[in-house]
DNA sequence: TTTTCCATGTAACTCGTTACATGATTTC
DNA sequence: GAAATCATGTAACGAGTTACATGGAAAA
């Protein structure tokens, strides 16, 4: 119900059609989900039959049709009910990226120094796109603040693996 | 490819029959993924066509026998090209808790502070649940002292958020 | 003796992705 | 005139979950 907790509070500050909304979970919301455009206008079409949004077609001019949807009372009272249930609850988070670490010592550790510095390459360019980022309105600011602690604790860890691998190459097992 | 590795890395270090395999990862890696049961049988049937790893049937007595899984050399080729991607690389992590977050405004403070109280509570018990947990051999370790340093982040910056909210209560929007 | 653990699977289903299709409009 | 953007969708597919089914052994 995350997906839906997000349109609808996206809803709420303000109607809107698919492709817009689409873009503006991409831009201000990408840490949050990954939601692909055809996802967005499935969800919209259930929330529709739900009776938690409502469709009104539009159009301006000769160019697709837009349909913009507006929050409905019910709308608002799940979308209340489900950020008090996200808000309570905390949700494990999956390193999938630890999964390489869990097998590091498979590696001579030259040859695993030099893949996470390709790693460290890719996370600083995430980090960097973070702190990039402007400043957002009222509570989405949480969300960008959040990412970059989050980034920069990852930076951290990840540098101080690579001293521990480089301060005892002699140690490692060599499979 | 993510639970292939782990599949792999897990049945390189011991040849393990799918119940024990499973067993393994929840002990050692839940916080990597989150592999079920039948999933796992369904990936270890796919690799073994895959040619990946070798099915071999023992029975114990009168038990239900056991499908023990070798890994070949294709699956140590396999093993290594997938360690190597996986390394190499950084894949953002998605934080489905901060979407409550970013629609924090939609609720009085009083009202958001008893729920961030009620998460921060259930934060604390995978944190604590994680010093609890004892060392592992090797790079294992790794993945433990991460999830850690992690936990420690979301608690410093859940009550950081907790602060800020209490602190300015008087600013906050009330819709 | 009832429950829990060991050990494996299958079948239905859900969720979401991918790839495709359309067509106007703006930008290069 | 070509390419990218706006704007929406559908249909096929796939990965993974759920629920179910089996049955012996150990533990309570």
């Amino acid at each position: 119900m995350e997906r839906e907790l997000l349109l609808l509070g996206a809803l709420r500050q303000q109607a809107m059609h698919g492709y817009q909304l689409h873009e503006f979970i991409e831009r201000a919301l990408a840490s949050c989900t990954d939601l692909k455009k055809s996802t967005a206008y499935m969800l919209l079409d259930k929330m529709a039959a739900a009776g938690w949004v409502t469709q009104k077609e539009t159009r301006a001019g000769n160019r697709p049709p837009r349909r913009v949807y507006r929050l409905t009372p019910a709308g608002e009272a799940k979308f209340q009910e489900l950020l008090r249930a996200n808000l309570a609850s905390h949700t494990n988070v999956r390193f999938g990226g630890d999964i390489g670490l869990a097998f590091l010592d498979a590696l001579k550790p030259a040859e695993a120094l030099e893949l996470l510095a390709q790693r460290r390459a890719a996370l600083e360019a995430s980090f960097n796109a973070a702190n990039a980022a402007p400043a957002h309105e009222g509570s989405l600011q949480f969300v960008i603040e959040h990412q970059r602690r989050y980034l920069a604790l990852e930076l951290e860890w990840l540098d101080e693996v690579r001293t521990r691998l480089s301060q005892k190459p002699s140690r490692a097992k060599i499979r």
